[in-house]
DNA sequence: ATAAAAACTTACAAAAAGTAACTCTTAAAT
DNA sequence: ATTTAAGAGTTACTTTTTGTAAGTTTTTAT
């Protein structure tokens, strides 16, 4: 019987809620701004917004408001959230070994 | 405007599926029963069930049935499981550096 | 035949995600 | 002064996933 590390739980639980792995490698490519995020990931505008609340309520992701015309607000990763960097990136070198182009299309089911 | 790799976009998928990662990290400790995995992580059979199905159409667990009274089965990572090895590691590492045993007790909310 | 242990399933309620239309703020143009 | 437009969300509502607890199946020792 193994015993489960609290931080390492609480680490899992922020990492791999939906969306915020493809939230956090765009956002390791530099700052963006909510539409970019929009377009570029298959996340809708309600849902993007919730995990932003969440991930700069957990320090990894910072808020930047520009008061111009129209407002600019550009998002942006911390150090704690650059420090995931080497998850990102480990998540993307198995990829490359172990997802066949096939399977790409498939869909996850369980059943 | 980056571009979203396929690959690594089912990857994530995969790995970011709820209790997966928990699963994951059980079994790099070695092979496992059902029941252990039922009592060591913070899972219902049902989920539990539906996650090790998944794993095993994608490849990425193995079941083995023994035909003991009563009947046992093993679980355990094929290579493409073992290979997710430095993902787990590097959330581990992560955790050790910027999970504070303070902020393990919240609740991960967006609001 | 009966019983018992492990490994699931089923049924149903609660929570999270998906979708599309709508609001809010600010300043530039008329 | 009013209208317009752009970015950044929010709301209302439907569909999927999850959570929970009780029930089922399979195998073989007695």
């Amino acid at each position: 019987m193994s015993e489960l590390c609290p931080r390492f739980e609480k680490a899992m639980e922020i990492v791999s809620k939906r969306w915020v792995g493809l939230i956090l490698s765009e956002l390791l490519n530099g700052k963006k701004r909510f539409s970019e995020m929009e377009t570029d990931l298959p996340i809708s505008g309600r849902l993007l917004s919730d995990r932003l609340k969440m991930l700069e309520k957990e320090g990894i992701v910072e808020r930047n408001i520009y008061s111009e015309f129209p407002v600019r607000i550009e998002y942006s990763l911390t150090e704690k959230g650059e420090g995931l960097k080497p998850v990102i990136n480990e998540i993307q070198n198995w990829s490359d070994v172990w997802i066949t182009p096939e399977e790409v299309q498939d869909q996850i089911t369980e059943k």
